[in-house]
DNA sequence: CGTTTTTCGAAAAACGTTTTCTGAGGCGGG
DNA sequence: CCCGCCTCAGAAAACGTTTTTCGAAAAACG
């Protein structure tokens, strides 16, 4: 037995009278061992309380069980349900996942990436903006599988998981539309997210295919924060003609419009609608009641996470696999019809919380 | 050079000409070696893109620069701010996270600490309620260090990080009773963690300081989460005689209250008052504005990290530290006098957002 | 000048696994 | 009866580091 602390296979060969490496088969059952000497070594192995060094495995393996996730902060309420996503396969898996932060600042993404890359993680998943610096590219080109989520690159063909923009903006425009709305605001995120741009794009789509009011005033560019839905609504209710709903490209950011609403002594949705992007968890509360475009966030850290296994176990590089899930909007009280439109009569009806598929 | 892929060290010692022992020396800098030679060796690592293999050191160093850090769920809203802060001391340190979830299971947290351990992590940092399982005592009993953010054992002493619950709550009770509040309700946390228990025993120790209404009726028994909050509120407005104010032991919960209170038309804070803890991100907007005790959890996060850093890089088992950090008010507009109570006439007043040291 | 110390590098051991190589014995087939 | 094949298990190599040991040359010392 050890008295120098861990318990290591060699003791386990030692205790049974066998080789390391007949316990070593015998306990991951890779080659055929015989029957009675493999009960005799689990029973041992069992008995000495023997734990495998992962890290003593992955050496020799090359292979760590460990999956990297960066993500920008953790503490930014969309991302924690995607990483939880993710560990639900990862767990399932036997993997574990190393986390880092990386404040969308490149430098610390670099620098983050290269120590997972030390690590020798199996695989990494990337929630980033930064995805075509040529820095970032050099640490994918290697042979580390990866997965983006959100965030997709302009000029490479990746694995990805992302969200249905174009559908979602569309099915958010029209929703305003119908309601009666010709004059529709959007508050975007920042330029570099994919999602955001795709966001963007669709809402121009959209709202030139319907009659409305194309007015770019009507676009103010944000960064997903609450303050820039803050600022955003400050500058709507100053402009001449007031738009009579507001899309945000978040919720986090339309939680700042309605801080700036409630404010201004704007009602909201009397005086103007609003209509969010992600369902954060907070959104379905009373005092929030955004209706918003719902995002599964967790299904998508999951759906990457399995793609990512997929890459790891599989030997040949396969052909980039995108992945877009559908949105569905959920409607609470945040949209109403404008006062001066067409449906003006009527208040914001009841509707099931969740629309139909 | 190495075609099998990874550039070792013996690939920049062979392009030096010197041995591996050198290069490792000359690298980490522990062992004097000659200027001109440790110049060489860099020269030629930095050339090469050498970068040393974490796995291999962890091996050999029995330590791995990582640190596990097991947490309920990443989704709950007061969790992430804890792992930034570890996490900024983490990358300072040179170290990452793995990162854990449990969902307050048992046995969940047997084999994810089973998996931290077997990876050979430096140290952890627990936010759990089991930490007086036989199970989970059995793994910390090793030598692997560890901290405990928030929830205490009762049995034993160990390095520990956690809030100043009896004066939180203490403030909190004045606070209210200073309002004109006599008739105080409480929701409390689950039995099982310490910090909900601690903030139930001064919340009583302090109703009954106060010649405040004593009925133990208005304590309910919650678990953290909003549904509790919510079903905590119905029950209080069924009540013969309601409270004036609600605690909430959580501001997770305290948003459930708010939720019910909206449904059941009692305005907050005109018909009854409510006092958060934690000061979770999204208390601070206009549509929760909830008064509350704050919480420095990015700052507890990272004196917990600080703390393991000392445990892991000093050779002699210190006797255990328990770091208890003030909370403060943080004054919104939940809060106000009662409608009844001697101060009636006043609204709630102004206040700077912070309450003074 | 002889001896001891110091400086510098190389060689080799160790960390704890998995995997490859080797060999012993049993058994069936020609 | 010999050959080859199969089953089983032991010995040893390998994974990529750090650290210990060792040796040679240079420097210091009396």
């Amino acid at each position: 037995m050890s008295d120098k602390g861990r318990i290591t296979i060699r003791d386990v060969a030692a205790a049974t009278g066998h080789a390391v490496s007949t316990v070593s088969n015998a306990l991951a059952g890779k080659r055929h061992v015989n029957e009675e000497t493999r009960q005799q070594v689990k029973e041992a192995a069992e008995r000495l309380g023997y734990r495998p060094s992962v890290v003593a495995r992955s050496l020799r393996m090359k292979l760590s069980s460990t999956i990297g996730v960066l993500v920008p902060d953790v503490s930014n309420p969309a991302i924690p349900e995607f990483i939880r996503g993710i560990d639900d396969i990862a767990v399932r898996e036997g993997c574990t996942i190393l986390l880092c932060n990386t404040d969308e600042l490149v430098e610390r993404q670099v620098s983050q990436m290269h120590t997972l890359l030390d690590r020798q993680v199996d695989g990494m998943i990337l929630i980033s903006q930064h995805c075509d610096t040529p820095e970032v590219r050099k640490l994918l080109d290697g042979k580390t599988p990866f997965v983006l989520i959100q965030r997709r690159s302009a000029r490479f063909r990746d694995d990805y998981i992302g969200s249905d923009n174009l559908q979602g903006m569309r099915d958010s425009v029209n929703y305003l539309y119908e309601l009666g709305h010709r004059r529709i605001a959007l508050v975007t995120g920042p330029a570099t997210s994919s999602t955001a741009q795709e966001r963007l794009e669709a809402f121009e789509a959209s709202i030139a295919e319907l009659d409305c009011d194309g007015d770019p005033d009507l676009v103010y560019r944000g960064d997903y924060t609450v303050e820039a839905g803050y600022e955003a609504m400050h500058y709507f209710a100053s402009m001449q003609k007031r738009p009579t709903a507001v899309i945000a490209s978040n919720d986090v950011c339309a939680l700042g419009v309605q801080d700036a609403a409630s404010e201004l002594g704007i009602s909201i949705p009397a005086d103007m609608s609003l209509l969010g992007c992600d369902d954060i968890d907070l959104a379905r509360l009373r005092r929030i009641n955004l209706s918003t475009l719902r995002l599964p966030k967790r299904e998508m850290g999951a759906a990457a996470a399995e793609l990512l296994m997929r890459r790891i176990h599989s030997k040949r590089p396969p052909t980039p696999r995108e992945v877009i899930i559908p949105t569905k909007l959920v409607l609470r009280e945040s949209c109403a019809p404008p006062a001066d439109g067409p449906n003006a009569k009527r208040p914001a009806e009841r509707r099931p919380l969740v629309s139909p598929d």
